[in-house]
DNA sequence: GCCGAACCTTGATTCCGGTTAACTCCCGGA
DNA sequence: TCCGGGAGTTAACCGGAATCAAGGTTCGGC
Protein backbone atom coordinates (compact mmCIF):
# COMPACT_ATOMS: atom_id res chain seq x y z
CA UNK A 1 0.00 0.00 0.00
CA UNK A 2 1.35 3.78 -0.79
CA UNK A 3 2.39 5.81 1.83
CA UNK A 4 -0.17 8.02 2.92
CA UNK A 5 0.95 11.60 1.51
CA UNK A 6 -0.46 14.27 3.41
CA UNK A 7 -0.76 18.34 4.00
CA UNK A 8 -0.91 18.79 7.12
CA UNK A 9 -2.00 22.12 8.37
CA UNK A 10 -0.49 23.51 11.54
CA UNK A 11 -2.41 26.87 11.75
CA UNK A 12 -5.56 27.83 10.70
CA UNK A 13 -6.36 31.43 9.95
CA UNK A 14 -8.43 33.37 12.66
CA UNK A 15 -7.84 30.75 15.08
CA UNK A 16 -4.53 30.93 15.82
CA UNK A 17 -2.98 31.21 20.04
CA UNK A 18 -1.27 33.98 20.77
CA UNK A 19 2.30 31.99 21.06
CA UNK A 20 1.31 30.31 17.40
CA UNK A 21 0.94 34.23 16.16
CA UNK A 22 4.22 35.17 17.26
CA UNK A 23 5.70 31.98 15.98
CA UNK A 24 4.23 32.95 12.38
CA UNK A 25 5.51 36.49 13.04
CA UNK A 26 9.08 35.36 13.76
CA UNK A 27 8.79 33.63 10.18
CA UNK A 28 7.14 36.31 8.57
CA UNK A 29 10.19 38.87 9.53
CA UNK A 30 12.69 36.94 7.58
CA UNK A 31 10.09 36.49 4.10
CA UNK A 32 11.35 38.49 1.55
CA UNK A 33 8.48 40.17 0.60
CA UNK A 34 8.06 41.18 3.97
CA UNK A 35 11.39 42.13 5.42
CA UNK A 36 11.27 45.35 7.05
CA UNK A 37 7.45 45.96 7.92
CA UNK A 38 7.19 46.79 11.74
CA UNK A 39 5.51 43.86 14.16
CA UNK A 40 2.07 45.50 13.68
CA UNK A 41 1.92 45.03 9.88
CA UNK A 42 3.22 41.40 10.40
CA UNK A 43 1.07 40.48 12.93
CA UNK A 44 -2.26 41.66 10.35
CA UNK A 45 -0.69 39.65 7.44
CA UNK A 46 -0.28 36.50 10.12
CA UNK A 47 -3.79 36.22 10.62
CA UNK A 48 -3.81 35.02 7.26
CA UNK A 49 -0.62 32.97 7.16
CA UNK A 50 -0.61 29.21 7.69
CA UNK A 51 2.08 26.73 8.29
CA UNK A 52 1.93 23.88 6.31
CA UNK A 53 3.62 20.50 6.36
CA UNK A 54 4.34 18.57 3.19
CA UNK A 55 5.41 15.28 2.74
CA UNK A 56 7.70 13.53 0.31
CA UNK A 57 5.49 13.56 -2.95
CA UNK A 58 2.48 15.12 -1.99
CA UNK A 59 0.71 17.43 -4.00
CA UNK A 60 -0.25 21.13 -3.28
CA UNK A 61 -2.13 21.80 -5.88
CA UNK A 62 -3.33 20.36 -9.66
CA UNK A 63 -3.78 22.29 -12.32
CA UNK A 64 -7.18 23.33 -12.35
CA UNK A 65 -7.43 23.80 -8.43
CA UNK A 66 -8.35 27.10 -7.42
CA UNK A 67 -5.92 29.93 -5.81
CA UNK A 68 -6.68 30.99 -2.53
CA UNK A 69 -3.09 32.80 -2.14
CA UNK A 70 0.49 32.03 -2.60
CA UNK A 71 2.88 29.75 -1.34
CA UNK A 72 6.35 30.19 0.58
CA UNK A 73 8.98 27.87 1.30
CA UNK A 74 10.80 27.78 4.58
CA UNK A 75 12.15 24.11 3.82
CA UNK A 76 12.59 21.86 1.63
CA UNK A 77 11.70 21.80 -2.25
CA UNK A 78 8.81 21.88 -4.35
CA UNK A 79 8.22 20.88 -8.12
CA UNK A 80 6.52 22.76 -10.20
CA UNK A 81 5.36 21.14 -13.44
CA UNK A 82 2.63 20.59 -16.19
CA UNK A 83 1.65 16.95 -17.56
CA UNK A 84 0.93 16.51 -21.26
CA UNK A 85 -2.34 14.92 -22.63
CA UNK A 86 0.00 11.96 -23.02
CA UNK A 87 1.31 11.87 -19.50
CA UNK A 88 4.63 13.08 -19.54
CA UNK A 89 5.38 15.64 -17.34
CA UNK A 90 7.54 19.13 -17.78
CA UNK A 91 9.37 20.30 -14.62
CA UNK A 92 9.12 24.41 -14.86
CA UNK A 93 11.06 25.24 -11.54
CA UNK A 94 12.17 23.75 -8.29
CA UNK A 95 11.60 25.80 -5.38
CA UNK A 96 14.13 26.26 -2.77
CA UNK A 97 13.93 27.90 0.37
CA UNK A 98 13.55 31.34 1.10
CA UNK A 99 11.37 31.17 -2.60
CA UNK A 100 7.52 31.85 -3.11
CA UNK A 101 4.91 31.03 -6.03
CA UNK A 102 1.77 30.98 -6.88
CA UNK A 103 1.56 35.07 -6.66
CA UNK A 104 0.28 35.72 -10.62
CA UNK A 105 -2.07 32.87 -10.53
CA UNK A 106 -3.58 35.08 -7.31
CA UNK A 107 -3.46 38.10 -8.64
CA UNK A 108 -5.82 36.80 -12.31
CA UNK A 109 -8.04 35.15 -10.21
CA UNK A 110 -7.68 32.18 -11.76
CA UNK A 111 -7.23 28.17 -11.55
CA UNK A 112 -3.79 26.72 -11.13
CA UNK A 113 -2.05 25.87 -14.08
CA UNK A 114 0.77 24.26 -13.33
CA UNK A 115 0.56 21.65 -10.15
CA UNK A 116 2.95 21.82 -7.80
CA UNK A 117 4.32 18.80 -5.87
CA UNK A 118 6.54 18.08 -2.97
CA UNK A 119 10.08 16.31 -3.80
CA UNK A 120 11.31 16.34 0.06
CA UNK A 121 9.38 16.39 3.30
CA UNK A 122 8.66 20.38 3.46
CA UNK A 123 7.33 23.04 5.63
CA UNK A 124 6.17 26.03 3.75
CA UNK A 125 3.61 28.95 4.38
CA UNK A 126 0.38 29.58 2.65
CA UNK A 127 -0.39 33.52 2.95
CA UNK A 128 -3.78 34.33 1.92
CA UNK A 129 -5.15 35.98 -0.97
CA UNK A 130 -7.47 38.41 1.41
CA UNK A 131 -4.30 39.83 3.69
CA UNK A 132 -2.21 40.54 0.68
CA UNK A 133 -5.01 42.24 -0.86
CA UNK A 134 -5.68 44.66 2.33
CA UNK A 135 -1.75 45.38 2.67
CA UNK A 136 -1.38 46.08 -1.07
CA UNK A 137 -4.37 49.15 -0.88
CA UNK A 138 -2.60 49.89 2.51
CA UNK A 139 1.00 50.34 2.04
CA UNK A 140 2.27 51.57 -1.51
CA UNK A 141 5.68 50.14 -1.35
CA UNK A 142 4.36 46.43 -0.57
CA UNK A 143 2.78 46.97 -3.85
CA UNK A 144 6.42 47.86 -4.96
CA UNK A 145 7.85 44.82 -3.74
CA UNK A 146 5.53 42.76 -5.58
CA UNK A 147 6.08 43.99 -8.96
CA UNK A 148 9.46 43.74 -8.27
CA UNK A 149 9.02 40.03 -7.51
CA UNK A 150 6.67 39.73 -10.62
CA UNK A 151 9.44 41.28 -12.87
CA UNK A 152 12.09 39.77 -11.41
CA UNK A 153 9.89 35.88 -12.36
CA UNK A 154 9.04 37.20 -15.46
CA UNK A 155 13.10 38.04 -16.11
CA UNK A 156 13.82 34.43 -15.05
CA UNK A 157 11.32 32.99 -17.78
CA UNK A 158 12.39 34.43 -20.55
CA UNK A 159 16.14 33.38 -20.04
CA UNK A 160 14.74 30.11 -19.67
CA UNK A 161 13.41 30.45 -22.79
CA UNK A 162 16.56 31.28 -24.23
CA UNK A 163 17.92 28.27 -22.65
CA UNK A 164 15.76 26.13 -24.32
CA UNK A 165 15.70 27.25 -27.69
CA UNK A 166 19.14 28.80 -28.16
CA UNK A 167 21.31 26.58 -26.37
CA UNK A 168 22.39 22.11 -26.78
CA UNK A 169 21.58 19.58 -23.99
CA UNK A 170 25.24 20.05 -23.51
CA UNK A 171 25.05 23.93 -22.65
CA UNK A 172 22.36 23.96 -20.68
CA UNK A 173 23.64 21.04 -18.61
CA UNK A 174 27.13 22.85 -18.21
CA UNK A 175 25.16 26.25 -17.35
CA UNK A 176 22.89 24.67 -14.87
CA UNK A 177 26.42 23.12 -12.98
CA UNK A 178 27.62 26.92 -13.20
CA UNK A 179 24.76 28.60 -11.70
CA UNK A 180 24.43 25.77 -9.10
CA UNK A 181 27.79 26.29 -7.95
CA UNK A 182 27.41 29.84 -7.87
CA UNK A 183 24.61 30.04 -5.64
CA UNK A 184 25.98 27.21 -3.54
CA UNK A 185 28.57 29.71 -1.59
CA UNK A 186 32.20 29.33 -2.98
CA UNK A 187 34.17 27.06 -0.64
CA UNK A 188 35.91 25.81 -3.56
CA UNK A 189 39.81 26.86 -3.37
CA UNK A 190 41.77 27.48 -6.72
CA UNK A 191 38.57 26.44 -9.07
CA UNK A 192 38.06 23.33 -7.37
CA UNK A 193 34.42 22.79 -6.03
CA UNK A 194 32.12 20.00 -5.46
CA UNK A 195 28.32 20.39 -5.79
CA UNK A 196 25.19 18.56 -4.61
CA UNK A 197 22.31 18.09 -7.15
CA UNK A 198 18.83 19.28 -5.40
CA UNK A 199 17.20 16.33 -6.02
CA UNK A 200 17.12 13.69 -8.66
CA UNK A 201 18.49 13.95 -11.62
CA UNK A 202 15.41 12.75 -13.65
CA UNK A 203 13.80 15.47 -11.93
CA UNK A 204 16.68 18.14 -13.02
CA UNK A 205 16.88 16.46 -16.27
CA UNK A 206 13.48 17.18 -17.30
CA UNK A 207 14.00 21.34 -15.48
CA UNK A 208 16.17 21.42 -18.20
CA UNK A 209 14.26 19.93 -20.78
CA UNK A 210 15.77 16.43 -21.52
CA UNK A 211 14.79 13.01 -20.64
CA UNK A 212 16.82 10.90 -18.06
CA UNK A 213 18.78 9.12 -20.48
CA UNK A 214 20.16 11.99 -22.52
CA UNK A 215 21.19 13.80 -19.40
CA UNK A 216 22.45 10.35 -17.84
CA UNK A 217 24.86 10.45 -21.52
CA UNK A 218 25.74 14.12 -21.43
CA UNK A 219 27.16 13.95 -17.63
CA UNK A 220 29.27 10.94 -18.58
CA UNK A 221 30.39 12.52 -21.86
CA UNK A 222 31.62 15.17 -19.45
CA UNK A 223 33.01 12.88 -16.58
CA UNK A 224 34.77 11.36 -20.08
CA UNK A 225 36.34 15.28 -20.99
CA UNK A 226 37.70 15.11 -17.61
CA UNK A 227 35.55 18.22 -16.85
CA UNK A 228 33.71 16.97 -13.98
CA UNK A 229 33.68 13.75 -11.53
CA UNK A 230 29.85 12.34 -10.98
CA UNK A 231 29.95 10.70 -7.50
CA UNK A 232 26.15 9.66 -7.21
CA UNK A 233 24.20 13.24 -6.65
CA UNK A 234 27.64 14.90 -6.14
CA UNK A 235 29.40 16.13 -9.05
CA UNK A 236 32.94 17.48 -8.65
CA UNK A 237 34.65 19.73 -10.78
CA UNK A 238 38.27 19.98 -11.12
CA UNK A 239 38.59 22.96 -13.24
CA UNK A 240 35.52 25.33 -12.87
CA UNK A 241 37.14 27.57 -15.49
CA UNK A 242 37.75 24.87 -17.80
CA UNK A 243 34.27 23.54 -17.33
CA UNK A 244 32.90 27.49 -18.33
CA UNK A 245 35.39 27.59 -21.38
CA UNK A 246 35.17 24.00 -23.00
CA UNK A 247 32.37 22.89 -21.54
CA UNK A 248 30.00 23.72 -24.46
CA UNK A 249 32.65 22.63 -27.15
CA UNK A 250 32.21 18.86 -27.87
CA UNK B 1 22.50 51.58 -50.13
CA UNK B 2 20.16 50.73 -46.91
CA UNK B 3 17.41 52.31 -46.63
CA UNK B 4 17.75 54.90 -43.59
CA UNK B 5 15.86 53.33 -40.20
CA UNK B 6 14.93 55.34 -38.25
CA UNK B 7 13.24 56.33 -35.00
CA UNK B 8 11.23 59.45 -34.85
CA UNK B 9 10.36 61.70 -31.80
CA UNK B 10 7.15 63.25 -32.65
CA UNK B 11 7.13 65.28 -29.33
CA UNK B 12 9.67 65.13 -26.09
CA UNK B 13 8.52 65.87 -22.81
CA UNK B 14 8.18 69.12 -20.73
CA UNK B 15 8.59 70.54 -24.14
CA UNK B 16 4.88 70.30 -25.28
CA UNK B 17 2.34 72.30 -26.94
CA UNK B 18 -1.14 72.49 -25.93
CA UNK B 19 -2.56 71.18 -28.55
CA UNK B 20 0.34 68.12 -28.78
CA UNK B 21 -1.05 67.37 -24.82
CA UNK B 22 -4.33 66.67 -26.21
CA UNK B 23 -3.16 64.71 -28.92
CA UNK B 24 -1.43 62.33 -26.74
CA UNK B 25 -4.25 62.46 -23.43
CA UNK B 26 -6.50 61.03 -26.46
CA UNK B 27 -4.11 58.75 -27.56
CA UNK B 28 -3.67 58.19 -23.72
CA UNK B 29 -7.34 57.09 -23.05
CA UNK B 30 -7.49 53.96 -25.02
CA UNK B 31 -4.48 52.68 -23.53
CA UNK B 32 -5.90 49.36 -21.55
CA UNK B 33 -3.11 49.95 -18.82
CA UNK B 34 -4.10 53.46 -18.21
CA UNK B 35 -8.07 52.81 -18.98
CA UNK B 36 -10.69 54.61 -16.76
CA UNK B 37 -8.17 57.28 -15.47
CA UNK B 38 -9.52 60.79 -15.12
CA UNK B 39 -8.23 63.31 -17.70
CA UNK B 40 -6.24 65.09 -15.18
CA UNK B 41 -4.27 61.91 -13.87
CA UNK B 42 -4.05 61.55 -18.15
CA UNK B 43 -2.47 64.98 -18.15
CA UNK B 44 0.27 63.82 -15.90
CA UNK B 45 0.97 61.17 -17.39
CA UNK B 46 0.97 63.12 -20.55
CA UNK B 47 4.55 65.29 -19.53
CA UNK B 48 6.22 61.61 -19.67
CA UNK B 49 4.82 60.28 -22.57
CA UNK B 50 6.31 60.30 -26.15
CA UNK B 51 5.07 59.33 -29.82
CA UNK B 52 7.46 57.45 -31.69
CA UNK B 53 7.47 56.47 -35.15
CA UNK B 54 9.91 53.73 -36.15
CA UNK B 55 10.28 52.63 -39.90
CA UNK B 56 10.19 49.19 -40.61
CA UNK B 57 13.41 47.74 -39.63
CA UNK B 58 14.42 49.72 -37.28
CA UNK B 59 15.55 49.24 -33.69
CA UNK B 60 14.07 50.44 -30.84
CA UNK B 61 16.43 49.28 -28.28
CA UNK B 62 19.14 46.15 -28.36
CA UNK B 63 20.00 44.23 -25.69
CA UNK B 64 22.37 46.09 -23.20
CA UNK B 65 20.36 49.28 -23.83
CA UNK B 66 19.42 51.11 -20.87
CA UNK B 67 15.67 51.32 -20.09
CA UNK B 68 13.96 54.55 -19.56
CA UNK B 69 10.11 53.46 -19.57
CA UNK B 70 8.50 50.77 -21.10
CA UNK B 71 6.66 51.35 -24.91
CA UNK B 72 3.03 51.09 -25.87
CA UNK B 73 2.11 49.93 -29.91
CA UNK B 74 -0.16 52.54 -31.46
CA UNK B 75 -0.01 50.85 -34.75
CA UNK B 76 2.22 48.12 -36.67
CA UNK B 77 4.05 45.41 -35.32
CA UNK B 78 7.28 44.96 -32.97
CA UNK B 79 9.13 42.05 -32.73
CA UNK B 80 11.06 41.45 -29.48
CA UNK B 81 13.58 38.71 -30.02
CA UNK B 82 17.31 37.60 -28.79
CA UNK B 83 20.62 36.82 -30.78
CA UNK B 84 23.09 33.99 -29.93
CA UNK B 85 26.50 33.51 -29.21
CA UNK B 86 26.43 32.24 -32.80
CA UNK B 87 24.30 34.72 -34.63
CA UNK B 88 20.69 33.04 -34.67
CA UNK B 89 17.67 34.52 -33.68
CA UNK B 90 14.78 34.01 -31.89
CA UNK B 91 11.79 36.11 -32.00
CA UNK B 92 9.81 35.88 -28.07
CA UNK B 93 7.17 37.77 -29.25
CA UNK B 94 5.72 39.94 -32.04
CA UNK B 95 3.69 42.99 -30.29
CA UNK B 96 0.68 44.54 -31.38
CA UNK B 97 -1.40 47.42 -31.69
CA UNK B 98 -2.80 48.14 -28.08
CA UNK B 99 0.16 45.87 -26.39
CA UNK B 100 3.19 47.20 -24.09
CA UNK B 101 6.41 45.53 -23.17
CA UNK B 102 8.97 46.65 -20.90
CA UNK B 103 7.64 46.96 -18.27
CA UNK B 104 9.23 44.48 -16.33
CA UNK B 105 12.72 45.50 -17.18
CA UNK B 106 11.63 48.86 -16.06
CA UNK B 107 10.93 48.10 -12.62
CA UNK B 108 14.30 46.01 -12.13
CA UNK B 109 16.32 48.80 -13.28
CA UNK B 110 18.30 47.10 -15.25
CA UNK B 111 19.24 47.10 -19.12
CA UNK B 112 17.00 45.17 -22.03
CA UNK B 113 18.07 41.52 -22.28
CA UNK B 114 16.46 41.23 -25.47
CA UNK B 115 16.42 43.64 -28.42
CA UNK B 116 13.03 45.51 -30.07
CA UNK B 117 12.74 45.80 -33.63
CA UNK B 118 9.71 47.18 -36.34
CA UNK B 119 8.56 44.56 -38.41
CA UNK B 120 6.67 47.35 -40.40
CA UNK B 121 6.58 51.00 -40.46
CA UNK B 122 4.79 51.54 -36.43
CA UNK B 123 3.72 54.17 -34.67
CA UNK B 124 3.65 53.93 -30.67
CA UNK B 125 4.26 55.80 -27.32
CA UNK B 126 7.04 55.50 -24.59
CA UNK B 127 6.22 56.32 -21.19
CA UNK B 128 8.53 57.29 -19.05
CA UNK B 129 9.81 55.88 -16.07
CA UNK B 130 9.57 58.82 -14.05
CA UNK B 131 5.91 59.47 -14.64
CA UNK B 132 4.95 55.80 -14.05
CA UNK B 133 6.49 55.62 -10.81
CA UNK B 134 4.82 58.97 -9.64
CA UNK B 135 1.47 57.55 -10.78
CA UNK B 136 2.18 54.39 -8.48
CA UNK B 137 2.93 56.31 -5.64
CA UNK B 138 0.37 58.55 -5.82
CA UNK B 139 -2.48 55.65 -7.36
CA UNK B 140 -2.68 52.00 -5.60
CA UNK B 141 -5.10 50.99 -8.44
CA UNK B 142 -2.79 51.57 -10.78
CA UNK B 143 -0.39 49.57 -9.28
CA UNK B 144 -2.87 46.94 -8.98
CA UNK B 145 -3.50 47.18 -13.05
CA UNK B 146 0.75 47.03 -13.59
CA UNK B 147 0.27 43.93 -11.46
CA UNK B 148 -2.47 42.71 -13.60
CA UNK B 149 -0.80 43.06 -16.61
CA UNK B 150 2.37 41.45 -15.15
CA UNK B 151 0.99 38.75 -13.86
CA UNK B 152 -0.57 37.69 -17.24
CA UNK B 153 2.68 38.34 -19.19
CA UNK B 154 3.93 35.87 -16.83
CA UNK B 155 1.35 33.38 -17.70
CA UNK B 156 2.02 33.64 -21.65
CA UNK B 157 5.31 32.86 -21.07
CA UNK B 158 4.41 30.16 -18.77
CA UNK B 159 1.85 28.66 -21.53
CA UNK B 160 5.06 29.30 -24.32
CA UNK B 161 7.15 27.53 -22.15
CA UNK B 162 4.62 24.71 -22.00
CA UNK B 163 4.13 24.76 -26.19
CA UNK B 164 8.24 24.70 -26.76
CA UNK B 165 8.74 21.74 -24.23
CA UNK B 166 5.25 19.32 -24.51
CA UNK B 167 4.39 19.65 -28.69
CA UNK B 168 5.73 19.48 -31.90
CA UNK B 169 6.45 21.22 -34.58
CA UNK B 170 3.43 20.78 -35.97
CA UNK B 171 1.13 20.90 -32.98
CA UNK B 172 2.73 24.06 -32.22
CA UNK B 173 1.77 25.62 -35.95
CA UNK B 174 -1.87 24.09 -35.36
CA UNK B 175 -2.12 25.73 -32.25
CA UNK B 176 -1.37 28.90 -33.57
CA UNK B 177 -3.53 28.71 -36.34
CA UNK B 178 -6.15 28.13 -34.15
CA UNK B 179 -5.30 30.96 -31.68
CA UNK B 180 -4.74 33.29 -34.72
CA UNK B 181 -8.15 32.59 -35.80
CA UNK B 182 -9.86 33.14 -32.61
CA UNK B 183 -8.07 36.36 -31.94
CA UNK B 184 -8.92 38.00 -35.56
CA UNK B 185 -12.86 38.30 -35.19
CA UNK B 186 -14.87 35.45 -36.40
CA UNK B 187 -16.50 36.29 -39.85
CA UNK B 188 -16.64 33.01 -40.92
CA UNK B 189 -19.74 31.04 -41.39
CA UNK B 190 -19.76 26.83 -40.79
CA UNK B 191 -16.39 26.14 -40.13
CA UNK B 192 -14.40 28.03 -43.62
CA UNK B 193 -12.48 30.40 -42.22
CA UNK B 194 -9.52 32.48 -43.77
CA UNK B 195 -6.20 34.26 -41.96
CA UNK B 196 -3.59 36.32 -43.03
CA UNK B 197 -0.37 35.66 -41.43
CA UNK B 198 0.65 39.08 -39.47
CA UNK B 199 4.11 39.24 -40.67
CA UNK B 200 6.42 36.99 -42.90
CA UNK B 201 6.53 33.39 -42.14
CA UNK B 202 10.54 33.66 -41.73
CA UNK B 203 9.84 34.97 -38.49
CA UNK B 204 6.26 33.62 -37.26
CA UNK B 205 8.63 30.11 -37.58
CA UNK B 206 11.02 31.67 -34.76
CA UNK B 207 8.69 32.47 -32.70
CA UNK B 208 7.18 28.74 -32.68
CA UNK B 209 10.75 28.06 -32.62
CA UNK B 210 11.03 26.28 -35.79
CA UNK B 211 13.86 26.78 -38.57
CA UNK B 212 11.50 28.52 -41.63
CA UNK B 213 12.19 25.54 -43.70
CA UNK B 214 10.79 23.00 -41.12
CA UNK B 215 7.90 26.21 -40.96
CA UNK B 216 7.05 25.47 -44.85
CA UNK B 217 7.56 21.94 -44.51
CA UNK B 218 4.20 21.59 -42.48
CA UNK B 219 2.30 24.00 -43.92
CA UNK B 220 2.60 21.92 -46.77
CA UNK B 221 1.83 18.69 -44.96
CA UNK B 222 -1.08 20.11 -43.73
CA UNK B 223 -2.71 21.28 -47.10
CA UNK B 224 -1.89 17.70 -48.35
CA UNK B 225 -3.86 16.57 -45.69
CA UNK B 226 -6.64 18.98 -46.55
CA UNK B 227 -6.27 20.52 -43.55
CA UNK B 228 -5.72 24.36 -45.15
CA UNK B 229 -5.01 26.05 -47.93
CA UNK B 230 -2.04 27.84 -48.00
CA UNK B 231 -2.21 31.42 -50.44
CA UNK B 232 0.63 33.31 -49.83
CA UNK B 233 0.57 35.36 -46.78
CA UNK B 234 -3.34 33.95 -46.27
CA UNK B 235 -4.16 30.79 -44.71
CA UNK B 236 -7.53 29.03 -45.76
CA UNK B 237 -9.49 27.22 -43.16
CA UNK B 238 -11.83 25.37 -44.92
CA UNK B 239 -13.04 23.11 -41.63
CA UNK B 240 -11.64 24.55 -38.55
CA UNK B 241 -13.35 22.02 -36.50
CA UNK B 242 -11.22 19.64 -38.41
CA UNK B 243 -8.14 21.21 -37.94
CA UNK B 244 -8.59 21.34 -34.41
CA UNK B 245 -9.59 17.80 -33.55
CA UNK B 246 -7.09 16.02 -36.41
CA UNK B 247 -4.18 18.74 -37.05
CA UNK B 248 -2.09 16.95 -34.38
CA UNK B 249 -2.21 13.73 -36.15
CA UNK B 250 0.59 13.03 -38.54
C1' DG C 1 10.86 45.25 -68.76
C1' DC C 2 14.79 43.93 -66.35
C1' DC C 3 17.33 43.25 -62.38
C1' DG C 4 18.36 42.29 -57.63
C1' DA C 5 16.85 41.28 -53.08
C1' DA C 6 13.80 39.25 -49.91
C1' DC C 7 11.16 35.63 -49.15
C1' DC C 8 9.82 31.05 -49.69
C1' DT C 9 10.06 26.18 -51.13
C1' DT C 10 12.19 21.72 -51.89
C1' DG C 11 15.41 18.02 -51.54
C1' DA C 12 19.41 15.58 -49.51
C1' DT C 13 21.76 14.77 -45.53
C1' DT C 14 23.03 14.95 -40.74
C1' DC C 15 22.50 14.86 -35.94
C1' DC C 16 20.63 15.78 -31.56
C1' DG C 17 17.92 13.89 -28.63
C1' DG C 18 13.94 10.67 -27.68
C1' DT C 19 12.44 5.62 -27.30
C1' DT C 20 12.84 1.23 -25.89
C1' DA C 21 14.71 -2.15 -23.25
C1' DA C 22 17.89 -4.45 -20.35
C1' DC C 23 20.52 -4.34 -16.54
C1' DT C 24 22.78 -2.65 -12.15
C1' DC C 25 22.75 -0.62 -7.74
C1' DC C 26 21.00 0.69 -3.61
C1' DC C 27 17.97 0.95 0.01
C1' DG C 28 14.01 -0.13 3.00
C1' DG C 29 10.83 -3.36 4.76
C1' DA C 30 8.78 -7.89 5.86
C1' DT D 1 17.77 -12.60 4.53
C1' DC D 2 15.31 -12.01 0.69
C1' DC D 3 12.45 -9.34 -1.96
C1' DG D 4 10.79 -5.35 -4.55
C1' DG D 5 10.97 -0.99 -6.29
C1' DG D 6 12.92 3.36 -7.50
C1' DA D 7 16.88 5.54 -9.47
C1' DG D 8 20.48 5.49 -12.63
C1' DT D 9 23.18 3.68 -16.50
C1' DT D 10 24.06 1.79 -21.01
C1' DA D 11 23.35 0.48 -25.65
C1' DA D 12 20.71 -0.05 -30.00
C1' DC D 13 17.64 2.16 -32.70
C1' DC D 14 14.58 5.70 -34.44
C1' DG D 15 12.80 10.05 -35.81
C1' DG D 16 11.92 15.03 -35.71
C1' DA D 17 13.93 18.87 -36.81
C1' DA D 18 18.22 21.42 -38.20
C1' DT D 19 21.52 22.22 -41.77
C1' DC D 20 23.16 22.68 -46.28
C1' DA D 21 22.31 23.63 -50.89
C1' DA D 22 19.81 24.85 -54.81
C1' DG D 23 15.90 26.68 -57.04
C1' DG D 24 11.68 29.35 -57.45
C1' DT D 25 8.52 33.56 -56.62
C1' DT D 26 7.35 37.98 -55.76
C1' DC D 27 8.02 42.64 -55.81
C1' DG D 28 9.88 47.19 -55.87
C1' DG D 29 13.14 50.26 -58.20
C1' DC D 30 15.32 52.01 -62.07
Amino acid sequence: MPVTETVRETSTPHTMDQPDTGHLCRLLAHVPLLEGLDPGELARFARGVREQHVDKGAVLFHRGDPCHGFHLVLCGQIKLAFTSAEGQEKVIEIMRPGQSFGEAVMFMEKPYFVMAQALTDSRLLHIAKSVVFEEMDRDPTFCRRIIAGLSQRLHHLIADVETYSLLSGRERIVGYLLREEESSGEPGLCGRVSIRLPTSKGTIASRLNLTQEHFSRILHELAEAGLIVVEGRTIHIPDIERLRTTGARY
